[in-house]
DNA sequence: AAATCGCCCAACCGCCAGGGT
DNA sequence: CACCCTGGCGGTTGGGCGATT
């Protein structure tokens, strides 16, 4: 049973991918599914370990990624979540399905760990940060005893300007419908000066068509018929709802929807229950 | 206008857990 | 039961880019 080592020193590439890769691991990926990583450099002939093509498609490539700020929802979110869960980037991920585990962390190490800084906080205010010996078990106990505390966190964390509370809204329809936001991008309607334009499948069919047009950069920058459901380039893409697409979109963990809900609905506040069962889901 | 500094983010690395043999 | 393999996660790094001097 000899096999090669995960990352051959020699033939493995490392460093930014370049579109072509992209393409090809995307174009692997829309046919198999994601999953048998292993596989999936020795399919595609891609000169990547595979780790490194799994981390590329969940951190970028996976359709529904949204890019650019972060609200102030999804800040305040992110803030009281780490101080739940600590640096569990992947399950305070799961309430946020539009954002990566590493997105969220880049942007608390980058961001809020000075912003809580700044404001006085301690930069790991509670949480399990410091208890990483504890067991899972342990932990899950003790996330369960907090959660009234949580709650209350939560709730400070989203009472936010009633205007805004489309955060249920927002964030729900791009993991149930996922918002179409690959055929144009402008459906998130947040920030809009910020590149919000994760490389969907349809901005990756619309790279491999510039691609394939060679040097023409200056049709670049998403063109004009971005309104164009089917993309116009069926080439590698169908034009079918993303999420439906099984790429593993739909394994997203608890919904922020779930969680907003839950947190408004005061009713929960006496039963636990509902909480329970999602502390539960945290997929650790 | 050039040089320097600081920030951001994509990617890598190492460790760990779960599943399979 | 023990070992091996694969996938997942969190921490860290380094290149690119913009801001500042």
């Amino acid at each position: 049973m000899v096999r090669p080592p995960c990352c051959d020193k020699e033939g493995v590439k490392k460093g930014p991918w370049t579109p072509e890769e992209d393409i090809t691991l995307v174009s692997y990926i829309q046919e198999h599914g994601p999953g048998n990583w292993r596989a999936v450099p020795a399919k595609t002939g891609l000169q990547r370990c595979s780790k490194s093509c799994r981390l590329r498609w969940t951190n970028y490539l996976r359709p529904g990624i949204k890019r650019g700020n972060f609200t102030d929802q999804e800040e305040k979110l992110i803030i009281h979540l780490q101080a739940l869960l600590g640096n569990r980037w992947a399950a305070i991920a799961s309430y946020l399905p539009e954002r990566t585990d590493n997105d969220i962390k880049n942007y608390w190490n980058t961001h809020l760990k000075k912003k809580l800084r700044q404001d006085g906080s301690v930069d790991c205010p509670v949480g399990p940060t410091g208890q990483r010996s504890a067991s899972k078990g342990q932990w899950e106990k003790r996330l369960q005893t907090d959660i009234n505390l949580a709650k209350q966190a939560l709730s400070e964390a989203l009472s936010f300007d009633p205007k805004s509370d489309k955060l249920v809204s927002n964030t729900t329809t791009t993991t149930t419908t996922t918002t179409t936001t690959s055929s144009n991008g402008e459906n998130c309607n947040r920030t809009p000066t910020s590149p919000f334009f994760a490389l969907t499948t349809d901005n990756i069919s619309k790279l491999l068509e510039q691609w394939n047009k060679g040097s023409n950069s200056n049709s670049g920058s998403s063109s004009t018929e971005t309104e164009s459901s089917g993309s116009g380039s069926n080439s590698i893409m169908s034009p079918q709802p993303i999420n439906s697409v099984g790429l593993g979109l739909d394994s997203c963990g608890p919904e922020l929807s779930m969680l907003a809900e839950w947190l408004l609905d005061e009713s929960v506040d006496q039963d636990q229950g509902q909480f329970c069962d999602m502390s539960l889901d945290f997929g650790v």
